[in-house]
DNA sequence: GTCGAACATGAATGAGTATTCATGTCCTAT
DNA sequence: ATAGGACATGAATACTCATTCATGTTCGAC
């Protein structure tokens, strides 16, 4: 995260650049956008981009930290309140699809840092599920939800919020997100044994 | 998929093709792969790519169809003579990891199609889905799982299986397959809810 | 009102590579 | 043994960008 502006204006146009490498990164894909692309849809010059960005994958890299953070301050806040962990997994579920409902480009970029930047993309799950993991623990010791592996859990509850983002929000225009949380939740509350 | 070869030579080579053209979309990405290191991993000149294939969109698409072929046929192997839908989900968790591990490359592939193919990328889990779901409905008609939204639990079930993919086959070495299926499992069968 | 640092510009550079094509070689049918 | 379709070759073509840079422009401090 070099280049940081020192006055206003720049402060102003390199969060501009970065909003339109967010919106052309998320419609194009990393390969197909070109810088040309994000200038063109921030009103600047080519030139100009590399006056805040060393590269191109350098605002890439920026973006997915970025949406790291957000990420994590949103489910954090949607979680905040719950009675127990049951219901903090009713709310974050759907806290989540509603997020990608919102920003659907950043929830792109993140799923292309899969290929384009690894280690991002391995940081930014990593470090969620580290939280998650930790505090299906704390539920357990506490006596709100069955023992069990709660690394593996974190990462099949991360891997259900994730499939039902790309079918019922990326893909479709968005239905009752609130049903389909529910009905998921559903699942993961008392599973599917009769 | 055209240019069909007429002899033998020309099926082994095309076949050759394919899967240096997994190999190194595997290893590099759709993007960073080069037509000039397929041939080279084939052993062949550039020029013969484009007697077997039209462009590298198509060979990519190919090995996603190849792709969805085969996780269908694993997945069918796996599940055929459980005792009831429940047996299926775990067997078919347990060997939808061990396919992963087995072939790394078009598991990656697929995951690229999101980007590079979206069609192909959909048709693959939507067509996978389905069935899925059909298969829940029949499940729950037949009193083996606790009634619920068939479509929903398809895509959540599937979401659980490939999320455990990514961390604990793609990015770690190979722990316990079976514990860690074992352990989602059960997740899936009795939820969290004590 | 002027000086300098910060910012802006877009044409030019340079590297990479998908695709084509003119020229062979192989192999089988006759 | 030879014609002809199938296959093989890799240099040449034709683009597409990422990145640089020489030349302005802005604006606040003094």
């Amino acid at each position: 995260m070099d280049k940081i502006p020192k006055t206003l204006r720049g402060t102003a146009r390199r969060e501009q650049l970065l909003r339109s490498a967010e919106k052309v990164f998320g419609e194009k894909g990393f390969a197909a956008a070109s810088i040309a692309e994000i200038t063109r849809d921030a009103d600047t010059a080519l030139g100009t981009f590399y006056i805040y960005f060393t590269s191109k994958e350098q605002v890439f890299r920026e973006l997915v930290v970025e949406m790291g953070h957000l990420t994590r301050s949103v489910m954090s806040d949607a979680v905040t309140g719950a009675p127990d962990r049951l219901d903090a997994e009713r709310r974050g579920l759907l806290a989540f699809l509603r997020f990608v409902a919102d920003r659907p480009s950043l929830y792109r970029i993140v799923e292309q840092a899969r290929f384009v930047d690894p280690e991002a993309y391995r940081d930014y799950f990593s470090s969620f599920a580290a939280a998650y993991r930790d505090q299906l623990r704390k539920a357990e010791a506490a006596g709100q939800i069955r023992p069990g592996d709660a690394e593996v859990r974190a990462w099949a509850l991360m891997g259900i919020a994730k499939n039902l983002g790309d079918r019922f929000v990326l893909w479709e225009e968005h239905g009752d997100l609130e049903a389909i949380a529910e009905a998921a939740f559903d699942m993961i509350r008392d599973g599917l044994s009769p």
